[in-house]
DNA sequence: CTGAAAGCGCTAACAA
DNA sequence: TTGTTAGCGCTTTCAG
């Protein structure tokens, strides 16, 4: 039926090959010091020879413990978890650790629990978990505190080692921007998060501190359509002059469906995105919108994990990344 | 200094718990029959009550395979990548599998050594490559034959089973829809690959049959800015009416450059893109693009992995999934 | 500097 | 139906 199980060489077949013991092959694969050099040498003629790899199950079982770190998100397609994802698996590949993906697609506690479940049974140096939603969240929560663990984006969870962007910043700068330029509210399209996140609070407290009137979000998914509904019934409500979208797909929808409604865009509407995709600079009009650097993120939340594994130093606060506001065409003041 | 390192509960610990030996405990871990319905439940009970988790690593160890998938990529981030990663991770977990991913950065030769090195010390059950590119292509044929693998994209590599979308036909479709709309030829921003891609077959094969000029190919990036500079360029060659894009972010990067020197699309220009991002169908004008099910293409990798894994069963040619072309606002007559 | 022995947690024979 | 015995490939004492 299946083809017969052909072993890979192991350490022993090393140490026949160059005529020395499996311990003194451990020594010389472990990079240690007390070895001759010649023996050394002859070790790693016949690991060549062979093509001989260590086998990181059995180091795994023997050292209690993987190098291989976990990456648990509810999404990993949409461009900025994409990039983190890409910032972590780059800092993790130069560390000499593996990335292993877990999505968290439903919702549903038992689903959860066999993700989590599954986590567990692989030998794991560390998790990083994408809390900027509850799934990830509560994942989190669910691993036994013995595992070093950081949280990205949102507000962290289990009191974990937690690093983000500076949404609420960035959320702030884009607000603020608007209200210069003679805008009396803006408006925010965003996906309702169950913990209000940095972009909503950064502009909600902006209104509050320009003391202008505060309207409700309006709720829409990350997919560009939403925006596109979102943005029709924007269209026909006037008053409205200004709308901080909350992301560029969203902001992107808008713009187009406002455009389709007859109204101008900065003319009549503002609409100020969130990320700074690759794509923003070139849409028309091009958005203006809040820069993040997600691989540096994905990158920052490794190395913070990497420490934990190697130290045990836990850092005292949040590390919060920097973002900035980008001002491109699609605000501008409101018609008089 | 670091946490002395607490034991997972194992085995032995849950035996001992429930007054049966280890082996017993296994027995029901692996929902083997022969076990008295009491005795079962007395051990999950016990399972319970510790918290145990298998060990993977211990497992893999003895049974010489492991349960995770690694997907060997050169990038992760772009959209069609991402998705198609979305969709290996969906089917993955399906099956009680976990993925594993290698990005391959530099086509550096000891690079790549080097992360194979790394995929092949892994307990692994099987690999998928993206080989749209050399990277993997190379880093597939480093990999014993022994490893069940499947290739994902462009022309596959060593043998192994091979998915793919029908970006030929795609391609073909693109065309000829611009031939039919009228346009003398039609040329075409791609990113150079070492072996041909379906797209560049595509448009030339289509070209040639139609016995049309068929222009050199214009380099770019997948980066918009790159098609935004390919886009500066053709606007000054008046003779140059229709553009087949490698994908939708160069296309809308084109469209950008035509209508920023004063031409319009597709009034002067038709530009055609690639994918069908989520934002092709909401940029200004929406882009007429081919669209391809990379969450499909993903499973689907994986369904094949799987067999291979589980039956060795090697198919007979390549995987081809359909793609089709979506006509919207970008394309249009020729100006006479 | 090198070798011998033990055992990580598990599965796969085989025995009872 | 359950228990016994090996041993997967490796690192870690501890001897030499």
């Amino acid at each position: 039926m299946s083809t017969p199980r052909i072993r890979q060489p192991s350490m022993r077949d090393v140490a026949r090959a160059s005529g020395v013991s499996y311990q003194t092959v451990s020594r010389v694969i472990n990079d240690q010091e007390r070895v001759h050099p010649e023996t050394r040498a002859r070790v790693l003629a016949a690991v060549d020879a062979l093509g001989y790899h260590p086998n990181s199950a059995a180091r795994a079982l023997v050292t209690g413990r993987g190098s291989t770190v976990a990456v648990v998100a509810s999404n990993t397609s949409l461009y900025g978890y994409a990039r983190t994802l890409e910032g972590i698996e780059d800092a993790a590949f130069a560390a000499g650790y593996t990335v292993n993906i877990t999505v968290l697609r439903s919702p549903d506690q038992s689903d959860r629990a066999d993700a989590v479940e599954r986590l567990l049974s692989q030998p794991l140096a560390g998790l990083i978990a994408f809390t900027h939603d509850d799934l990830a969240r509560s994942a989190v929560e669910d691993v036994p505190s013995r595992m070093p663990a950081v949280t990205v984006f949102g507000t962290g969870a289990g009191g974990r080692a937690h690093i983000l962007l500076d949404e609420e910043g960035g959320a702030r700068a884009a607000i603020r921007h608007l209200l210069d330029l003679g805008h009396r509210t803006i408006h925010h399209a965003g996906v309702p998060p169950l913990l209000p996140s940095g972009r909503l609070l950064g502009w909600r407290a902006t209104l509050e501190e320009a003391g202008v009137p505060r309207p409700e979000p309006i709720p829409v998914t990350w997919e560009p359509r939403s925006g596109y509904e979102v943005g029709s019934a924007i269209a026909r409500q006037h008053d409205i002059t200004a709308v901080f979208a909350g992301n560029d797909d969203i902001a992107t929808g808008i713009v187009r469906a406002l455009i389709d409604s007859g109204r101008d865009v900065p003319g009549d509407v503002s609409v100020i995105g969130f990320d700074d995709t690759p794509l923003a600079a070139y849409t028309r009009p091009s958005l203006t919108t809040v820069s993040q650097d997600f691989v540096e993120l994905g990158r920052r939340a490794f190395d913070l994990l990497h420490g934990l594994i190697e130290q045990d130093d836990q850092p005292a606060g949040p590390t919060v990344l920097p973002t900035h506001l980008v001002t491109r065409e699609s605000t501008g003041p409101p018609r008089r």
